[in-house]
DNA sequence: CATGAGCGC
């Protein structure tokens, strides 16, 4: 599944967001989104990986602390 | 190359 990982720290990388799902299960891919322009985090990533592992990692993480914010992590949209 | 609600090229 497709998950939309928001209110993240603008030092968070795409490893680091991977690093907080694999617990949960297989990551298929892991990426925080950074502006085309400025090359700058914009605070949000996404995370694909398997139905039941997602579901596990939006219990376990969404609303969580990360580098003094509260993360928050639900199911993304379908790509604009 | 800036910044803080929002959905990726």
């Amino acid at each position: 599944m497709n998950l939309f990982v928001g209110n993240l720290p603008f030092t968070t990388s795409d490893h680091d967001l991977r690093g907080l799902f694999e617990p949960f299960g297989q990551v298929d891919s892991a990426r925080v989104i950074t502006d085309r322009e400025t090359g700058r985090s914009r605070g949000f990533g996404f995370v694909e990986m398997p139905d039941d592992a997602g579901r596990a990692a939006i219990e376990e993480l969404d609303g969580s602390d990360m580098g003094g914010r509260n993360i928050v992590v639900n199911e993304a949209r379908p790509k604009r």
